[in-house]
RNA sequence: GGAUAGGUGGCAGAGCGGUGAUGCGUGGGACUGCAGAUCCCAUCUAAUAGGGUUCAACUCCCUACCUAUCCUCCA
C-alpha cells in the first residue's frame, strides 16, 4: 500500500512500525458551533481510509479527540449565557450523531482533551524541565527556537515564519512563534489546577498527551484537514519530540483537501457553511460520502448542486444494481463473469493513495455489466459480484441496506402482490393509490415491466 | 513575499510520450397504463500561454500567468 505522506511530499510504501498493527490518530472538532461539510468531508475521508486499512488486514486502532476546551467555545458560553462545560457538551452530541449518520463508525475511541489534564500537565513539565518551555506572564509557552525542526512539515524556513503583520503582539512571549502550552485563567473562565497556577491547556498539547498515552511517542499515521499542518502539527511534532528526542512524532501524515463554497474556504469564522444537517435534510448520508469521496482526497473540492446530483445518479444507479444482485428471484443463466480484473483493479487503485475516484469508476464498470447481462448470470457470477459490492461496501460505505427478510419484508411483498393484481385487473386508480402511500410511508415502489422493486429510502 | 496543490471538453474529473477514459449535463431514439428506472445512439479540431527536449507531448523540462489553501482560529 502506498500513499502520499506530507512529511516527505512523497508517495511512500507504508510500513508500519509493528507488523500489520497500526495507530492512527485524527484531529477532531472542536465543539463550539454546528459542523459544516467540511468536517463531513474530512472525517468520510479518514472513515473510509480507516475501513480499508482494516479490510486489507491491518489491526487498526482508530483515536480521535475532541477539543472541548477552547477560547470559542469560552466565547461562545457567554454569548447565550451558558457554561463552556454545556456548550461542549452540546455540540459533542451533535457531532457524534451526525457522524453516526453519515456511517463514520470506525473510530475506536473519542478521547476527550479535559479528560487528560493530567497527562497534559506531565506534558509541559517534562517540556519545563528540559528548557523547551517557560513560564510567562499569562501562561506557559513552548519555546519554538529550541526545536531546530520546526517547520518541516510545513516547509517553512522558521525564519520565513514571523511577518508580525496579521499577528496581533502578545508582548508575554519571549518569541512571537512560541505558542501557548497552558493559559492561565481570566475571570469568569473554567480552570484546572496546575504547577504555574489555575488555567487550560493551549490548543496543541493535548493531541501529544492524549497520542502519548495511548500510542506513545512515536506512531504511525496522523490526519487531519490541511488547515491544520500549520500551526497545529507543526506545534504537535515540536512538543512530542522535544520530550521523545525521537525522529518521529507520526511516521505517516495524511492531509485532506478543503471544501470552498463559491471558489472560498468553507469556514466557521467566515460563516459561509452549509452545515451537515442541513445537507443531510436533502440528501442521503451514502449520496454524501459518494460527492465527499468522489475525488482525489487531497485536492480541494468546490461544493455545487451539481457535485450532489452527480453522486445522487451514481449512488441510485449502483443501488439499482446491488438490489437486484442481493434480490435475485428469478431463474440464473449459465454466463459466468470473471471479477477478478474489476477486484484487482478496486485494490490497485485503493492501494495506490486512496484513489477513491478511481475505485468508484471501476465498481460503475462493473455494476454495469452486472445489469446488462443480468438474467444470462450464474448463481456463481451473482454471487460473486454481489461479493465484490460488499467489499467496496465496507470501506466506502455508499450502498443501500437491502431489507431482505423480516417482517417488514413480508408485509410489503404481500401488499406489493396484492397490487399486481389490481394492476393486473387494470385498476391503476388504487394501484396509483396504494404505491403513492407506500412512497409516504418511506417505501420507494418502481415498476420495471413485471418486475416490481422496492426499497426503504434512506 | 514564502510554502503546498493545481490549471484537461458546458461541468466534474482520470490516465498515458504515439488509438480523444469515465460520470454528470445536453440532443435523439427504444421501453413504458402513469410515475420512476434502464438501454442504445449522438454530443469532440479538449488540453492557461510561451519556449525547450523528442521522430512524436495533454503527458517530460523551463518561464510566465492564473486559481485554491496555509503562513492568525480553522477539518
Amino acid at each position: 500500500m502506498r500513499f502520499k505522506n506530507s512529511l516527505s511530499g512523497e508517495i511512500e510504501e507504508f510500513r508500519p512500525l509493528r507488523g500489520r498493527r497500526v495507530n492512527m490518530y485524527v484531529c477532531g472538532p472542536t465543539v463550539q458551533e454546528s459542523f459544516h461539510i467540511g468536517h463531513a468531508r474530512t472525517y468520510i475521508i479518514f472513515d473510509s481510509i480507516a475501513k480499508y486499512l482494516v479490510s486489507s488486514g491491518y489491526s487498526l486502532f482508530y483515536l480521535q479527540n475532541i477539543t472541548d476546551i477552547d477560547d470559542k467555545i469560552i466565547k461562545k458560553a457567554n454569548e447565550t449565557d451558558s457554561s463552556a462545560l454545556s456548550v461542549a457538551e452540546k455540540y459533542t452530541m451533535e457531532y457524534l450523531s451526525l457522524m453516526n449518520s453519515l456511517r463514520v463508525d470506525s473510530i475506536n475511541l473519542y478521547a476527550k482533551a479535559t479528560e487528560y489534564i493530567e497527562e497534559i500537565i506531565s506534558q509541559i513539565s517534562r517540556l519545563m524541565e528540559n528548557g523547551h518551555a517557560y513560564s510567562a506572564g499569562d501562561g506557559v509557552y513552548f519555546n519554538v527556537r529550541s526545536f531546530k525542526d520546526y517547520g518541516r512539515l510545513s516547509n517553512q524556513r522558521s525564519e520565513d515564519l514571523v511577518s508580525g503583520t496579521r499577528v496581533s503582539e502578545n508582548t508575554n512571549k519571549a518569541d512571537q512563534k512560541d505558542f501557548a502550552l497552558w493559559k492561565l485563567q481570566k475571570p469568569g473562565e473554567p480552570a484546572w489546577d496546575s504547577p504555574w497556577g489555575k488555567g487550560r491547556p493551549g490548543w496543541h498539547i493535548e493531541d501529544t498527551a492524549i497520542t502519548e498515552t495511548y500510542f506513545g511517542q512515536e506512531y504511525d499515521i496522523h490526519g487531519g484537514g490541511s488547515d491544520l499542518i500549520f500551526p497545529h502539527h507543526e506545534a504537535e511534532i515540536a512538543q512530542m519530540r522535544s520530550i521523545s528526542g525521537k525522529e518521529y512524532l507520526a511516521r505517516y501524515w495524511i492531509h485532506t483537501g478543503m471544501v470552498t463554497l463559491n471558489g472560498e474556504k468553507m469556514s466557521k469564522s467566515l460563516g459561509n457553511f452549509i452545515t451537515i444537517s442541513e445537507l443531510l435534510k436533502r440528501y442521503n448520508p451514502r449520496e454524501v460520502r459518494f460527492a465527499m469521496l468522489n475525488g482525489n482526497y487531497r485536492s480541494t473540492i468546490d461544493f455545487s448542486e451539481s457535485l450532489m446530483e452527480e453522486a445522487r445518479k451514481n449512488t441510485h444507479y449502483l443501488d439499482i444494481i446491488y438490489r437486484r444482485l442481493k434480490n435475485h428471484n428469478s431463474a440464473y443463466g449459465d454466463l459466468e463473469i470473471d471479477v477478478t480484473p474489476f477486484r484487482d483493479g478496486i485494490k490497485e487503485a485503493m492501494d495506490g493513495d486512496f484513489n477513491f475516484r478511481l475505485a468508484f469508476r471501476i465498481i460503475m464498470d462493473l455494476a454495469g455489466k452486472a445489469y446488462h447481462d443480468f438474467p444470462d448470470l450464474s448463481k456463481a457470477s451473482v454471487d460473486e459480484i454481489s461479493s465484490v459490492f460488499e467489499w467496496f461496501n465496507s470501506f466506502t460505505g455508499v450502498l443501500v441496506h437491502i431489507e431482505n427478510s423480516g417482517v417488514l419484508k413480508e408485509a410489503v411483498d404481500l401488499i406489493l402482490d396484492l397490487r399486481r393484481r389490481l394492476r393486473e385487473e387494470k385498476n391503476y386508480a388504487l394501484s396509483d393509490l396504494i404505491r403513492g402511500r407506500l412512497m409516504e410511508a418511506g417505501i420507494e415502489v418502481q415498476d420495471n415491466g413485471k418486475q416490481v422493486e422496492w426499497w426503504i429510502r434512506d
